[in-house]
DNA sequence: GGTTTTACATAGCAACGTTATGTATCAATC
DNA sequence: GATTGATACATAACGTTGCTATGTAAAACC
């Protein structure tokens, strides 16, 4: 086979990327091979190096579409419940990280592989752009209308933000005595602690 | 070079270990060859599978080091608070738990490797034996002496782990805003919201 | 319609984890 | 204290991997 047209070499993408994914979520990055991927996706190792640069760029491709689904998921939730109690917006959005978390894939390629594939300063970056900036943006809304004490925000935001990534590890690996529902309680619980005292 | 007596054999396999640990810590353990590693002890890759087995049992082993170190200052930290406040003794070793994430070697082997390297059943065993269960047993004890609400102890150890975990990644990514005196205070007062309401 | 650029295939290189084999020494046995 | 077996490595090679240099044919542009 030789050049097609620029739709064609759109489609060859998408086949890449999604065999990709399939195999990074399946195998993990170490053991996933390119050449296995491209045989896939039914191309040879240059395609995938021709669109992708190289392994870790494909890998890169693939997180960002994982982080963009969930990124439009939680915006639509938000938007959503934006006339409701802001508290029922932050734990309607922790809803919607749980589920992402559950997915096999979502949490492979971005919770494990992704800061050991991507580095430590790319993932905080992408991290901090798309979760830690929203998380502090709630905790500031709530601290404004007095529901939450005035604290600093920033290290609040990454507790919770960390309680909430644990959350849905634990969902992942099948914890023992953990669900949902409960985790889910206990959030609101644990954000609830932080009113002002009377 | 031929066989040396035990003792010398011992001290391979420390030099091997040592040797590990800097390579897994400094480059990852993805580009961190066995070869190298083993050139760094002063001795070749033979020597490194004959104590090891595999690379994965290598770096086993430095995690468990790494860990095993952990929960030696952790344990101290407990038996020097013991007499105090729980909820002090709970902070103090929030506080260790803290340094040692600060600590390049073992964020990049135990927290950010580790997950990838053991995969996810050996981590978790791992992680919860050594850090959810005193959680939780830390939880419980303060939900006993009525310092926090009645609720089921696993999914508030997730969380509150959770938080302890995203604290050390913050503070070793250097993250702005946060520090470790802010983190520790906000720490006992996330501890402290969950008292029983009056 | 000639030129350039694009989209791949093919083959090979260098590095890697791993293993098979060899060998010299320690440690126990007689 | 010679023999035997196990141990502690070195050496070299194998299969796989990420990646690249090269080739080529068709699309895109003038």
């Amino acid at each position: 086979m030789a050049r097609r047209s620029a739709a064609d070499a759109a489609a060859t993408r998408t086949r890449i990327l999604d065999a990709a994914r399939r195999r990074f979520a399946a195998d993990g990055y170490g053991r996933a091979a390119a050449r296995d991927i491209a045989a896939d996706a039914g191309v040879t190792v240059g395609a995938l190096f021709h669109h992708f640069g190289s392994k870790a760029g494909l890998f890169l491709a693939v997180f960002e579409q994982l982080v963009g689904e969930l990124n439009e998921a939680a915006m639509a939730s938000f938007r959503n419940a934006k006339s409701s109690d802001p508290l029922d917006a932050m734990v309607a959005s922790f809803g919607v990280a749980l589920g992402f978390a559950k997915k096999p894939d979502f949490h492979r390629i971005v919770t494990v592989d992704g800061p050991v594939v991507l580095g430590a300063e790319q993932w905080r970056e992408i991290d901090s752009r798309m979760g830690l900036q929203t998380v502090a943006g709630g905790l500031s809304m709530l601290k404004d209308k007095g529901r939450i004490i005035d604290f600093p925000t920033m290290p609040l935001a990454v507790l919770v933000m960390g309680a909430m990534n644990n959350a849905g590890f634990a969902l992942a690996r099948g914890e023992p005595g953990v669900d949902v529902d409960t985790l889910t309680q206990g959030f609101r619980r644990l954000i609830e602690g932080l009113a002002p005292r009377g």
